[in-house]
DNA sequence: CTGAAAGCGCTTACAG
DNA sequence: CTGAAAGCGCTTACAG
């Protein structure tokens, strides 16, 4: 089956291209004779507008790039559904992908996304970016560009993003309130604002309660595994037998040291009491159940796009657009793993 | 800053645009000189070809779609993760769309995908999905296509599937050889393949060791969530309180299961033994830990892509395609709930 | 080794 | 109300 075009509907009914297109689309300037010709022809044709084409004249794809650090995540795959499913909603479809948290993949997938001209971008940094010039690009080529929650502050786009500070502030205090007293904290990358951020939040939040801040009880994640969290478990046991209290830059880690004490008949939270951030899932069917911190995802990722729809529109009609940043609330999750019971 | 094209490079050189094209992609006939002088410039105008027209010209925009029924879920998100990787690595990209488990999505979404006139189309089906109108389209089309997972048996693309039914087999065999004799079954929707097929299996095997096969230790889910896991287990305790194992379709659905069985201290595996299917990362961290079936998502992921890219390349080159379905290895993987400790 | 020309399929400003 | 024409930016068969 060969495609149907404009031409082809035009010499079958023996009008003109241009005519042709004006009555699918709706253009009021077409006899209504004509238009059901051409609109009851399209059908039987089968005829659908050649998309390349319409980009090359439009100059706009109705596609948009989306790049995550990770695709199996419960926080990301969360945000990336709010994305395609608003993007799907208002026309828009998305590319995905997903850097690995490289910084050279990401850099890579940038001029990808650029090569593709897609209409706008949406991306959260990978923990290896420390360095923005692929960002910065985007920003020169008036790409509509918005971050969200690992961003590079600097750069001129929209963000959304949650106040991590006073989250993990607000965790921290809950762990001081409910009796720990000597709490490590196992911290996430050195680059990602967030985490430095999830880990002042920490600090002060020690040093306000007149608790010693010790930084041999900083234990600092490379990959946010499941597996770092097995092992700085059992670093922060060996290290430090009178820990009693362990607060993770994300649930997964969290997961991982709560593993490793189960399996050592470490009693949570009576011996060690434990803290995760973010909520996933896997949080509340655990024993015990796990205290941490609500983040919004699937709202995160409905206003990204929002966000970057407002600025596309802007784009197209070449007006000015202001980028803004959108702080989303988080609460804190108060489970079993945080209540002592004696 | 306007984006360079091939005839403002042409008209700096004072050479043509075919020669600047030539140039640009490598021809030998083309002089070194020549060759040198056009992509110097063009890498000092930040030329980069306008995939627009690209696409226009060959007819393919090295873009492939995407549908499954679910985003947030361990099983798809790592089929994602394989094929975004893999074409990537092939120069392709992904568009992504989750069906929701909606029929009727799902037909949108694939008329969206052909109409982007996407290079090929990867996809598995939603549980409503009980008509094949719309992949009958993707055949006629002649739009390269691949199913994994859930399927339509008889439409004739590739398919990357497992064996459900031996796979259920071998999890039923594992729960009777462990001694357990009355087993309830929370099976999944009527119409996927995969859900019937795994039914199959575990009715076939409780008859097949003369074990009595009782319709009403069957439950049905209609969403697979978590919240049916937790809502069968209490009718299923209520109903039938000598029921001593459980096989659920999936792990989201077994790990709702132990959730209500471990709020109302049931024992499991003493008083109840658990078996899940799919082996979702928290399986292995939940107390007790899950036993389950391994089934490979990554690799189905990244050999979908591939056979889609077998076709695409046969589809350019106007060569035939024979559709072929490849089988993947599952194991059951046996941990706490399905160990009795006495 | 180089280039003029056709054409991919559409949209739109303009003329009648 | 209709249509001829230009043009989006590229690729490629063909001529020289």
């Amino acid at each position: 089956m060969k495609e149907a075009t404009l031409k082809e509907i035009a010499e079958q009914l023996g009008i003109s291209i241009t005519t042709v297109s004006k009555a699918l689309k709706g253009y009021s300037d077409v006899s209504l004779k004509t238009k059901n010709a051409v609109i009851s022809l399209a059908k039987e044709l089968n005829y659908t507008p050649n998309s390349f084409a319409v980009n090359l004249r439009t100059k706009e794809s109705k596609t948009i790039g989306l790049i995550v650090p990770e695709i199996v995540h419960h926080f990301f795959s969360n945000v990336i559904n709010g994305i395609v499913a608003e993007a799907e909603k208002n026309g828009y479809l998305v590319i995905i992908l997903q850097s690995n948290e490289s910084l050279e993949l990401e850099k890579k997938q940038v001029e990808l996304l650029i090569n593709k001209r897609v209409d706008g971008i949406i991306m959260s940094l990978s923990n290896d970016s420390n360095d923005d010039c692929h960002l910065k690009e985007i920003v020169e080529r008036k790409i509509p560009f918005v971050q969200f929650d690992k961003i590079a502050k600097l750069i001129a786009s929209s963000k959304v993003i949650i106040n991590d500070q006073e989250a993990s502030s607000n965790a921290t205090q809950h762990l001081i309130d409910a009796g720990f007293k000597k709490i490590a904290y196992i911290r996430g990358p050195i680059n990602p604002q967030n985490s430095i951020d999830r880990f002042i939040g920490f600090k002060k939040t020690i040093q306000a309660n007149g608790l010693e801040y010790n930084p041999g009880l900083v234990y600092t994640c490379e990959q946010v595994t499941f597996k770092e969290g097995v092992d700085y478990a059992a670093a922060i046991i060996n290290d430090h037998p009178d820990v009693d209290a362990i607060f993770c830059t994300t649930d997964l880690v969290a997961v991982g040291v709560l593993s490793y004490l189960n399996d050592h008949q470490i009693t949570v939270p009576d011996k060690i009491g434990l803290m995760g951030f973010s909520n996933w899932f896997m949080s509340q069917v655990l024993t015990p159940k796990l205290s941490t911190v609500e983040q919004p995802s699937l709202e995160m990722g409905i206003i990204a796009f929002n966000l970057l729809l407002e600025e596309m529109n802007c784009h197209k009609d070449n007006l000015p657009f202001k980028p803004r940043t959108i702080v989303l609330k988080t609460e804190v999750i108060i489970r079993e793993s945080t209540i002592k019971n004696k």
